[in-house]
DNA sequence: AGGGTGTAGTTCAAATTCGAACAACTAGAA
DNA sequence: TTCTAGTTGTTCGAATTTGAACTACACCCT
């Protein structure tokens, strides 16, 4: 853990750029969903998830997986939008302790005239700012962190990793 | 607000997986700065600026808008880090009604301890998955998106914007 | 000077998130 | 079959975040 190899100019840039960014775009977009339909992004997001996932509907586990939310967060919005009348809960046919939520027509509707606003923040501070080069870019970028992330082990919302052989995890305070 | 430009499949794969590395990578940072040191990223980044900026110290609404956190929000986090003696609280010298918060040099000693782990984290996930280019591409977009999302008005964070002429805000239910 | 408008930070209640603990069920080995 | 380990989803308490309301102060105009 020593001579560490600090961030370039450049890498500090690019880092607090994408820092400034994010934080800034979470506002906008939830700004503009809370105004325009009463969503949170995070609401938004498990029904686009819902609605791009065939039959829609999801396992609670791989939905929570999807979106990247914690199993015990998406009981909670799962539990919200049950009350919005935007999502129903059933029992998975083939598990008996599954749970597969499903998007309502009702939830249909909701994300078909909550759709054109989103996209359209999502459009003016991000991807309409982009050249076609750099849209690319951000594909290829964002796309290999994911799965890298995705990849590499350390996950919280994960099985619980009993400690074998190297147990070398959380560090002294 | 009628047909809507609908994201393009290169535009809405490089806008998913911009949202899911951003979630993917916040639990990330989150883990091991947990884990190292007992700071989350909003604390990190109150230091970081505040570490960056002359005398070590800044005035809480211009450290809000740094961080890109209300004021609320940065109220909590700085009662926070005063609690754990890594800031202090000053009265602005030139206004009475300001408040500085201060690096203390526990502060200091605290974010050169932290730094390594987190730049690690930041590198192997993100910055070393990067080709020269495309670290470039990367600053130049999240510079841009961040210049139009600061200099667009509509953030609540700010001043309560009096409606004038045309006070068209926040939609009907 | 006197007033009115705007700004700086804090307080407050409400909403959301997470991790740990838990209960129910599944699946593979003996 | 029976036991044991692993999964699934929920519940619980704690921490964090936000916007609105509020207090104190600063600044401009007459």
């Amino acid at each position: 853990m020593k001579d560490t190899r600090w961030l370039s100019e450049i890498e500090l840039d690019a880092w607090m750029a994408y820092v400034a960014a994010t934080h800034l775009l979470e506002r906008r977009v939830e700004e503009q969903l809370k105004a325009d339909s009463g969503l949170t992004h995070a609401q938004y997001e498990i029904l686009a998830k819902l609605s791009a996932s065939p039959e829609r509907r999801m396992r609670m586990t791989e939905l929570a997986r999807k979106v990247v939310v914690s199993k015990s967060g998406l009981t909670y919005q799962i539990g919200q939008l049950e009350k919005l009348g935007l999502v129903e809960r059933t029992t998975c046919p083939s598990d008996e302790r599954g749970v597969l939520a499903v998007l309502t027509d009702e939830g249909v509707r909701c994300l078909e005239r909550t759709a054109p606003g989103h996209v359209a923040v999502v459009r003016a501070f991000l991807i309409d700012q982009l050249t076609p080069e750099e849209l690319q870019a951000m594909a290829r970028i964002m796309s290999k962190a994911a799965a890298v992330m995705t990849a590499a082990p350390g996950h919280s919302t994960e099985a619980p990793a009993r400690r074998r052989g190297t147990g070398r995890r959380t560090a002294p305070g």
